[in-house]
DNA sequence: TCTGCTCTGTAACCGACAACACAGATAAGA
DNA sequence: TCTTATCTGTGTTGTCGGTTACAGAGCAGA
């Protein structure tokens, strides 16, 4: 199950496709991205101070594994332990009531670091995460963060300023909630979905998901998503195909998404 | 304006009134709170495992200053550049939208931190603070906290520990308000009032807000927030008097919070 | 090509909460 | 004590979005 972080990893979509590396890195396309030996860390914001040596000393205890769609990656009774890195696949982080509904906190890309939450020493913890894909994690033990990424100034600012992003990313969603309509919060929510992706020379951004699993992000059902939705299509900000959205105004979307009725 | 931090400060209510205290200290009720040098940070969880001599190290860099009720310490115009240590007073952080709605992020008491947004660079910052009592903040500037707390791992932990429950109270928010009918939000809320708080033998927490300031944190009118409340009273969980609410029975309280319709 | 699944569009009904509109009650000051 | 501002209680009406219920559409595999 566990097996060593690497080899079989860095194959075909890594490079251009969806453009999860950080930005000091793709203004430098020296690095080939091939067989590194460490594939985990590389190109992770996070460890963006660390040189290659600190990298790799890292790399040897975050052992990785592969989970299946739908696989559950930590959950009530399996309680998180340890922090994640994203390297393929997509991840949904999401938190469900006692009646069924769910509220998906995050869908992940590859790049991604989840799981901080261990930090909190477990307590509550509601949150659920699930492969959307097939997926690989590799992963780092609450004592390894501890000792080796909290004492290192360099990680813990950047550890810091992770969370504190995160903090000013759900105050801005808690808001949109409890003060916006449902359009408003469609629009604006696309936008911050668009938002690290890379944009074609048209200004055009593709984001895949389906109008279930905005909905889950929305805080809404399916059909008033589907209905915002065409909403937006009839006003030419979007085109839709099967799970698939394209934003071709985000300009005019920004605009909508401050609406307040 | 900006006056030593020291002094004129520890005034009548900081022993047994209000507990912010770290419960480290309570258990220890030795030192007498009176006039040691440092008052600003001695009570706060974030430096506890600090040496009286380094607390006064930081202590020097701390100015700190008072504010009037209904004084703002940040907002757009005023953009966050320090982090605050609340002594006394209370203070309110809320976001607004363009058409003047608000809502309250959190209404934080003496020994509370806040204003972690600076480290993530003041972007997109909306939040405002408003002292609603006469209040006393010490702060430390973004320098300050970047080169001694965050390079000090046994503060950085806790600065990442103290980030991680904030985005944890955020997640139970938000899927509070996407997924629970208002009496249950309303419940949920005054629980997590009351949890700082001490509770008196009978079991009973006193909250100091209105309906107004409740309404605030539930995302909600005041009318809407009032008629909760009437219900609650009438099924003898609380007790109300003018800007006062009693908790009479808060496991009740507990389980009213998880029901879904 | 046919079968079946998942995804998307639409419509009628209904309910929780917002908006608006007052009235009484409590506290603070003059 | 009287005045005034701030809180709190409650009713009426309107609306956004949830619910329920289908139907068509794209895609996958047999």
């Amino acid at each position: 199950m566990i097996s060593e972080c690497g080899a079989n990893v860095v194959a075909a979509p890594l490079s251009g496709q969806r453009p999860w590396a950080p930005t000091q890195r793709e203004s430098n396309p020296l690095v080939p991205a091939t067989d590194e030996p460490f594939n985990c860390l590389s190109a992770v914001e996070l460890f963006a101070d660390l040189s290659p040596d600190e990298l790799a000393a890292i790399d040897r205890m975050a052992p990785s594994r592969t989970y299946r769609t739908g696989e559950l990656v930590f959950s009530q009774s399996q309680p998180v332990h340890a922090l994640f890195v994203l390297q393929s696949g997509r991840v949904r982080v999401f938190r469900v009531t006692e009646d069924g509904k769910a509220l998906t906190m995050a869908i992940l890309e590859p790049g991604a670091v989840f799981g901080e939450m261990m930090l909190v020493g477990q307590r509550m913890y509601d949150n659920y995460a699930e492969a959307i894909e097939e997926t690989l994690l590799c992963e780092l033990s609450v004592t390894d963060v501890e000792q080796h990424l909290l004492s290192d100034p360099r990680i813990a600012i950047r550890i810091s300023r992770h969370l504190g992003e995160q903090v000013a990313r759900l105050e801005e969603r808690l808001t949109d909630l409890a003060l916006r309509p449902l359009l408003a919060r469609l629009a604006s929510t696309l936008v911050r979905l668009a938002e690290p992706q890379r944009r074609s020379r048209t200004g055009h951004v593709t984001i895949r998901l389906t109008h279930e699993q905005l909905a889950g992000l929305l805080g809404t059902t399916r059909e008033s998503t589907s209905k915002a939705m065409s909403d937006l299509a009839s006003r030419g900000l979007i085109r839709q195909s099967r799970g698939r959205i394209v934003l071709l105004d985000v300009p005019a979307m920004t605009a909508l998404s401050t609406a307040t009725a």
